[in-house]
DNA sequence: GCCGTTTTCGGCCCGACTGTTTTCAGTCG
């Protein structure tokens, strides 16, 4: 059982709580235990062999016997006997819009649905709306419901509703009356995958920017139109919320509807021991409900004691400590980044030549970039072998030449081998500006022996660099097993790189595990993994990534100058 | 079930929208 396994559990369990209409709270601190341990790095087995169960935030004495229980038996007893009272089916139907776990007990208990397909053919018997509470609006909603979560898109890349956010908030724009617009919640906190879109706006006229809203050529169904409040589902199938509110409301609001929603939650809680309340209004003084500020986000804040914090660290874990001390972390910047250190070109499975790869570095404003194709070993990708990185060399150095301005970098992606061997011997290695080293197949393996290889790597002294490091592609392949303490450890003690891999479905390692490493003194670089010019770009998305793992610019070795840097891989 | 500068009990964020009710429960974020 992994971090995830249990997380699972723990997930189900409160939402298991939920429908047989247990206290809300208990539901609220199995949720909350398992949000903490999903964002772990540090393997949960060994948590507990250390005795350390009960440090982690929301776990207590309760929880850590149930967790025990899991670790110890690969059972709990406890949850078989919840899952005898809420059969698995039924978890799924709080999943659908507007079935909450009131009305999925509601309807099992009365009419024994306990799956998707029962509850729609239920629906178009129309044998729901005649349940206390229901009635032929409730049925069809549900229906439509059960309709959207057949075809409703999982969570989707930030990379593919980041456009289409900016498509829609750069339409608003446009009115007039609509004086500020911007995305909030988890897209605007940068998150990997994002669920729904939500945006907000500024306006004195609130039902003409609903209507124009919910106007939109992307919308295809409206689901809810109210005063302040709308939302709509798109033709590619994702739900974008809008709110609307007067100027003068707009901080507070924006604050709250970023979110997330466990970091406004503590805010709201030291709110109230300071005899203040927050909404999305502004800042209320409870006693004499004067209202304190909330035009601005830094006033909601400062009201507070404490500083502004970047939409992208708002996920309730130690920033709000971390801005009460007035010690955020400078996180790092677009701006601070000076190079790229694994970009393919044509000679292995890239898509441009080497000229052109430089060419669009420098227009990125890059001091360097490294040419970081496959080695040999790696065939499926056109791996290189020493005689074609020879001539890849003397191709390097006529561009340098030609071009100017930028410094073209001889790099090289070599695979980690199933024993933890790389492409090359030492003194062929030592020729390149920076080595970096990935696992490319043999996922399979156990934890021992994944780790075992990637530990070789990093003890290789000519490995600069281990490429995208868990290995996951978001939505299709989980990342490998290892026990990243150790690999943590190594990095920091031998000096080697981590990559933070800007592909948009990969952003390996991810922001969690950043924010640990860090904390044990490992370093990183940003890399695009570009395979064509265009994909230099993605290094928005793994520098929103390293904000969100609170990585500052000297935390990553391609924010330095160019000589810095060579000092930094040990190339002087 | 968790937690502590109101600390071992008594709290636990706050409000909009919908559809059912006729003052409110459920859902959502």
């Amino acid at each position: 059982m992994d971090n995830q396994d249990i997380a699972f559990i723990l997930n189900e369990i409160g939402e298991m709580l939920e429908i047989q209409g247990e206290h809300p709270f208990r539901s609220r601190a199995y949720h909350r235990a398992a949000y903490a341990i999903q964002g772990l790095a540090e393997d949960i087995n060994d948590i507990y062999k250390e005795n350390n169960l009960e440090k982690i935030p929301g776990v207590g004495k309760g929880i850590a016997e149930r967790i025990v229980e899991l670790l110890k038996t690969g059972k709990l007893a406890y949850y078989e006997e919840l899952q005898e009272h809420v059969p698995p089916g039924l978890l799924q139907l709080i999943g659908i819009q507007s079935v909450g776990p009131k009305k999925a007990k509601l309807f099992y208990d009365k009419l024994g649905i306990a799956d998707v397909e029962e509850l729609l053919k239920a629906a178009d018997e129309h044998r729901l709306k005649d349940l206390p509470g229901m009635g032929p609006k409730a049925e069809e909603n549900v229906r439509a419901g059960v309709l959207e979560f057949q075809h409703l898109r999982e969570r989707i890349l930030l990379s593919e509703a980041y456009p289409l956010a900016e498509n829609i908030i750069r339409q608003l724009d446009e009115f007039d009356f609509i004086l500020r617009v911007s995305a909030a919640g988890s897209l605007r906190r940068m998150k990997e995958t994002i669920g729904d879109i939500d945006i907000l706006a500024a306006s004195n006229e609130f039902s003409k920017t609903m209507d124009v809203f919910c106007n939109l050529s992307e919308v295809s169904r409206v689901l809810a139109k109210g005063e302040t409040k709308s939302s709509v589902i798109t033709q590619i199938g994702l739900k974008v919320d809008v709110r609307v509110v007067s100027p003068e409301q707009f901080g507070a609001a924006l604050q709250y509807f970023t979110g997330s929603k466990e970091h406004n939650i503590h805010l709201r809680e030291i709110a109230k021991k300071k005899g203040l309340k927050v909404n999305e209004y502004g800042v209320f003084e409870v006693k004499t409900e004067k209202r304190m500020g909330g035009a601005a986000e830094e006033e909601v804040y400062n009201l507070l004691g404490m500083q502004w914090v970047y939409p992208v660290l708002r996920e309730n874990k130690g920033e709000i400590e971390a801005a009460t001390l007035n010690n955020l972390p400078n996180i790092v910047n677009l701006s601070d980044i000076k190079g790229d250190l694994h970009v393919h070109s044509n000679w292995s499975d890239g898509l441009n030549r080497i000229k052109d790869v430089a060419r669009a570095a420098k227009e990125r404003g890059y001091e360097y970039v490294a040419i970081s194709d496959h080695a040999e070993k790696l065939k499926i990708a056109g791996g290189l072998t020493v005689d074609d990185y020879r001539r890849q060399w003397e191709e390097i150095e006529v561009a340098n030449k030609e071009i100017g301005g930028v410094t073209i970098l001889r790099g090289t992606e070599v695979n980690i081998d199933n024993e933890g061997n790389v492409d090359f011997e030492d003194d062929f290695l030592r020729e390149f500006d920076v080595v970096t080293a990935s696992i490319h197949g043999g996922f399979s393996q156990n934890k021992e022996q994944l780790t075992r290889r990637i530990l070789r790597a990093i003890y290789n002294k000519h490995v600069n660099v281990i490429g995208h490091p868990t290995g996951r592609i978001l939505g299709k392949r989980p990342p490998y097993l290892l026990d990243l303490k150790a690999i943590f450890k190594a990095a920091a003690e031998t000096g080697t790189f981590l990559e933070l891999n800007s592909f948009p479905d990969r952003l390996d390692l991810k922001d969690d595990y950043l924010k640990e490493a860090k904390d044990v003194g490992v370093k990183f670089v940003i890399n695009t993994d570009a395979h064509s010019i265009g994909q230099l770009r993605y290094i928005f998305y793994g520098l929103a990534t390293a904000q969100r793992g609170w990585l500052e610019a000297g935390d990553v070795i391609n924010t330095y100058s160019l000589e810095e840097m060579m000092k930094m891989l040990g190339k002087e």
